[in-house]
DNA sequence: TACAAATCATTTGTGTTAGAATCAACGAAT
DNA sequence: ATTCGTTGATTCTAACACAAATGATTTGTA
């Protein structure tokens, strides 16, 4: 074990920071610009994705999935819909909820647009050895702990948003319904 | 070192992206609502706090230092402007330049607004052991080298946008006034 | 000097994002 | 069965974010 001196932590910390910056700008950059694939931005292909994935969804649980407010999918679908990318459908047994499902034409499109934003990322990480996998996979999980531990206050942030979207990883900690 | 079963290597993958989804979520939210200190959003304290930092600075530079489009800084400095927070000069040299600074008001207020998105991230860094901050920032640091080496289109990136902020780290190879 | 190219800030147009309010419809309790 | 609370989707408003185009101004060059 080798201890780091006060000043070189300091300048790691602002290298963490500032590289996260950037990673999030190019992803965004990417998920914004280059993929104009088939006139379709970043978020519609990521919704359309989802939405194949999931078959036919309701509109809350793709927001959930894609961790974005129901209004705002909303809007994307707005704009897939009148692209006829997707169909929406009003459930029979609740007239409340609305289910929504790819046309012919948005199966075609998802199966030409094989990397999204994340693609990039994606075939880099697979060309990492199995250690500097496990690198950056813990050193993400260990952020997210920060961010989902410490510091959040704890009345509002992630209530019934932004929650986990129960499918994969984590259970356990905390359960989602908890109640406050 | 022990090998990874490949199905166990693709769940690790899908980790990844899903907690820097997760990162990427909480920080820009935090950035966007929980900073409503004093009727200010993240990017608009953000920006303060950059201006602060350097002075009467030029609209373009504060755009190169915020990673942002200078289009967007526009909106931000007229919503500051309007609060009185900041104030726009034209330069006298050059009458294309205009600079920013900020007001007594602004001032003010920066000096009462600690902690803005990244600081949560910040504290929480700190908290960190070193090898565990190691982690983080090689898993980070492997992540820009992915996005910078990999199918990143070589004109942009690291032309004049999101560079090397030249302030921390680096030093100053290229001066703000260095003639290309 | 004149004129072309580059720079700087801004405007315009489109899309993403969230919160608040609205409206319809379901479910449960009286 | 009617009422009350909840859920689900949507609309509205405001801010962010970027690309492309504009206008003003400087700089480089013939």
């Amino acid at each position: 074990m080798k201890e780091m001196a006060p000043v070189r932590r300091d300048q790691e910390i602002a290298d963490v920071l500032d590289n996260l910056r950037r990673v999030f700008k190019v992803v965004h950059r990417y998920s914004k610009r280059a993929e104009k694939v088939g006139g379709l931005t970043g978020p519609q292909v990521w919704a359309m994705k989802v939405i194949a994935e999931y078959a036919p969804i309701r509109v809350t649980d793709l927001s959930r999935r894609m961790y974005l407010h129901p209004s705002t999918v909303v809007g994307i679908l707005d704009r897939l819909e009148q692209q006829a990318q997707v169909a929406r459908t009003r459930s029979e047994k609740d007239h409340r909820v609305v289910t929504v499902a790819l046309t012919a034409k948005g199966r075609e499109t998802v199966s030409k647009v094989p990397r999204i934003a994340q693609g990039l990322l994606l075939s880099g990480l697979k060309g990492l050895t199995d250690s500097e996998l496990s690198t950056v996979s813990e050193g993400l999980r260990m952020m997210v702990g920060i961010l989902g531990v410490e510091g959040m206050p704890p009345p509002l942030l992630l209530s019934p948003e932004v929650n986990v979207p129960e499918g994969k990883l984590t259970d356990g900690t905390s359960t989602p319904e908890a109640a406050p």
